[in-house]
RNA sequence: GCUGAUGUAGCUCAGCGGUAGAGCAGCUCACUCGUAAUGAGCAGGUCGUCGGUUCGAAUCCGACCAUCAGCUCCA
């Protein structure tokens, strides 16, 4: 019989051979590689029988969905080893996720890191029994039955939300079994290394009012070199974390006085100081006012805006002279009091009002982390009134700034469209408009976007922003937000060219998202290691001996008339100790000035990470280091 | 908030029933030195907080607080 290969020959099988024969039999390495079949767009079984005329194509742990395949098989054999040596252990679920895989069980003995190791071994034992996985369908009833039997109580659960007329699909390795869609890989033998990495609590079916389970979280790679190499890249992800580098390089902490209140240091300050620079001087050029508007407001403005009512458990609350007023957790409603505080022509839309906001959120407290998740943190919003016809055109500068930002620190990024979900404020018509609006923007500008469907904002649709840091992690940082909710809350108006009051439409937005979860970004994209224009410390100047002093005091000085930040390190020590210092510091260049440097006038550079660089006199340097400020590289 | 782990000097960590230790950082002194750690000395802690067990608690038990890994929720 025929079948179809993704180039489009025909392949001539006979009847009763799998798609695993199929592979083997167009290479040896695709029979040893491939990891499942996808027949007619379907991810299918290599043990299932071929389908005559079928258009079919393999895939292996390169592709994405061969990934998930393998290590979904992964996470069976983790559920294999752990009943093994804990037969008691209730089995929940175990799916492949983005870089591993993960099986929730129900024990009450706690997993420690010895049972772990002991799990892992016993995982090692079954992919060398290279148990085949056997794929049957059995009937609703059936299955209900026979996991019954077995005592897994969440097994039966799931397979009663499933229709009763359904046919359920198991499989089997060895004498373990589960419940489960597939596909999955011909063997346990096909698994190459497999690494358990924690445990943790997770709650049945992710609800908190369901019992807490035993999540084991592992992954598994076809090689060692694989394996080694992601333990490689989550150990510099851990070099790199912020609060380790914040605390290390003076930037910022957290107290125990204020959990989730960050400070800034005199040094964190400088980036973060820098980086609100950039971003007026920015906002300024592209036709923005600012406005700072209180952190504390009564509960009248939060009653109208909605706050009240549906942002409660997130607020701060507090008596004033009797009064009731609550600490903003955002600052749309400070924008629409300043809004209101004259009328408004259509002449002066888009009317951008930004500001970079502190809002204070009560955050539940396992959920604090660093500068990445606080009860307190500066917003980069602004707010956009405009006619509708002027959404696209706006929503595309809004894009083209933000590109700009992401593009200055060196981040690539994804866009995602949210559109409207089941419960949405404002008409069918405005929501159409308004998505179309964002969809017409991403079009023109040819940005590519991943759709999600009924996840926008009740307020209105949005486009979030989420970029790749030098590790390859996402982040969700800027977004556009149409809203029609707040307008009319508020009973914005504007004198439209017929003279007659109309509602604008308005969008909120942020670039950065947070100022300091952005700056826990940055240290972390540049593992500490700030670029010239951000560096806190721009240059640190070295003395070789003490007779070198003066001349140093005076390099220094004159650096610092040119406005660059700059230390300087005379204290009596050896050069090297001074200059391993200055590197640790991860100041971007070193000068050490000595017998040559006071004589000739000139000054000797040390680039960060590059060593000695020779020579320069201090206008060189100083024009140099003005050119690579400028270019913020 | 939930599950598990952790909390000892500014930092990194050892000690785990008999009155607290190291390295680095800091301070003092000597060395005046050319591209990632010179040497010697000094000082520094109510062992997260509160309570309990014990002749005796950093050590065992309990509660609370904070942190960490996740879950849930989010910029």
């Amino acid at each position: 019989m025929p079948i179809i290969l993704k180039d489009g020959s025909v392949y001539e099988v006979s009847s009763g051979t799998t798609w695993a024969d199929v592979a083997a039999g167009l290479s040896r390495k695709l029979g040893k590689e491939a990891v499942a079949a996808k027949v007619d767009g379907e991810l299918v079984d290599l043990l299932a029988p071929v389908r005559p005329e079928a258009k079919v194509e393999f895939l292996t742990f390169a592709d994405e969905e061969g990934q998930t395949v393998y290590r979904h098989t992964s996470s069976h054999i983790l559920a294999q080893a752990v009943k093994r040596l804990f037969p008691e252990a209730k089995l929940a679920i175990g799916p492949a996720i983005a870089d591993g895989f993960y099986y929730d069980f129900d024990v009450d003995h706690p997993f420690t890191p010895e049972d772990l190791a002991a799990i892992e071994e016993e995982m090692k034992k079954i992919i060398k029994a290279d148990y085949p996985l056997i794929r049957k369908e059995v009937s609703h009833e059936e299955a209900i039955a026979l996991f019954q039997e077995m005592g897994e109580d969440y097994k039966v659960e799931l397979i009663r939300d499933l229709p009763d007329d359904a046919q359920v699909s198991i499989y089997q390795q060895g004498e373990f079994v589960d419940l489960c869609l597939g596909p999955h890989l011909p063997s346990t033998g096909r698994v190459g290394v497999v690494k358990l990495l924690s445990v943790a609590g997770a709650y049945w079916r992710g609800s908190e009012q369901n019992k807490m389970l035993q999540r084991i979280y592992g992954t598994s790679f076809p090689k060692k070199k694989n394996l080694d190499e992601y333990l490689a890249l989550l150990e510099e992800a851990k070099r790199r974390d912020h609060r380790k580098l914040g605390k290390e390089l003076d930037l910022f902490g957290i107290a125990e006085e204020g959990p989730g209140f960050p400070f800034f240091y005199p040094k964190g300050m400088i980036i973060r100081t820098e980086l609100e620079n950039y971003w007026r001087a920015e906002h300024r050029k592209h036709g923005y006012l600012e406005i700072k508007s209180p952190v504390i407001l009564s509960r009248e403005l939060w009653e109208r805006s909605g706050h009240w009512d549906h942002y409660k458990e997130n607020m701060y609350f507090l008596k004033i002279d009797e009064q009731d007023y609550a600490v903003k957790p955002m600052n749309c409603p400070g924008a629409m009091i300043y809004y209101k505080t004259r009328t408004h022509s259509y002449r002066e839309f888009p009317l951008r009002i930004a500001e970079l906001g502190l809002v204070h959120r009560h955050e539940r407290s396992g959920v604090l982390h660093g500068l990445m998740r606080v009860r307190c943190f500066t917003q980069d919003d602004a707010h956009i009134f405009m006619l509708p016809e002027q959404i696209t055109d706006e929503i595309m500068g809004v894009m083209d700034l933000i590109d700009n930002f992401y593009n200055t620190f060196g981040f690539s990024y994804r866009v995602e469209l949210s559109t409207k979900p089941e419960k949405a404020m404002g008409s069918d018509e405005i929501w159409e408009t308004a998505t179309n609006a964002l969809i017409e923007a991403l079009q023109i500008k040819g940005i590519p976007y991943q759709l999600n469907e009924g996840d926008g904002a009740f307020y209105g649709p949005k486009i979030d922003f989420h970029l790749k840091d030098s590790l390859g992690r996402s982040w969700q940082c800027g977004t556009i937000q149409l809203d029609f909710v707040n307008p009319e809350n508020f009973d914005l108006t504007y004198i439209s060219d017929d003279g007659t009051k109309k509602r604008p439409v308005m969008i909120h937005r942020v670039v950065f998202g947070s100022i300091e979860r952005f700056l826990g970004i940055l240290t972390e994209h540049y593992g500490g290691a700030f670029p010239l224009w951000l560096a806190p410390v721009q240059v640190k100047v070295i003395t070789v001996a003490s007779r070198h002093v003066d001349y140093a005091a005076s390099v220094a000085q004159q650096l610092e008339l040119e406005g660059i930040r700059v230390e300087i390190d005379d204290r009596n020590e050896r050069v090297g100790y001074k200059i391993r210092e200055g590197e640790l510091e991860k100041v971007p260049y070193l000068l050490v000035l000595g017998d040559q440097e006071v004589e000739s006038g000139m000054v000797r550079v040390r680039k960060r990470g590059a060593g000695d660089q020779g020579s320069a006199s201090l206008a060189e340097f100083v024009a140099n280091l003005k050119e690579e400020i400028e270019q913020k590289k």
